[in-house]
DNA sequence: CTTATAGGTAAAGGAACCTTTACATATTGC
DNA sequence: GCAATATGTAAAGGTTCCTTTACCTATAAG
């Protein structure tokens, strides 16, 4: 799943230390989460998303599946 | 984090089955998220969002903390 | 060149998510 | 009562998420 988290948190001009301290993880997990390794937990999304004040799906992009 | 995809699927008159299917996900996963045992990830959120056609905000809860 | 800053990543450990198999309870229909 | 249906849950195992500690590279400043 990609994601902005990147793009919002330059756009604000924080550091990836500052902004893992603002929401309350590690810098390797900000890290992890913009280089793409691996999506946040949903509890984590609802936090950047309350952070940016944006919906999550203005952050993280999925890929809808076909049929469902 | 509060859900409402108990009264979401019986809206939709599905079984735990038929939804746990639907979404790809093994029965006992359903029963756990509707039972508030854990949170689906934020790509299972994802997937329960389309199948439902609401945005995840309307389907998981989240408490926001103070500050930030 | 040396120092400081920003960010990527590895390793080890723990917590959370999800699976399969299996059993238990409650409800419904006969 | 008996069988079938719907849901809850436990156990064991695998994967993903997140932590701390630590090191590496790149860039910029002096």
């Amino acid at each position: 799943m990609e994601n902005r988290v990147e793009q919002l948190r330059k756009e604000r001009g924080l550091r990836q230390e500052e902004f893992a301290r603002a929401i309350r993880v590690s810098r390797q997990t900000v890290s992890a989460i913009e280089t793409g390794k691996y999506n946040p937990s949903l509890e984590l999304a609802f936090t950047i998303s309350d952070f940016f004040e944006l919906p999550i799906e203005e952050i993280f992009i999925h890929e809808r599946k076909d049929v469902l």
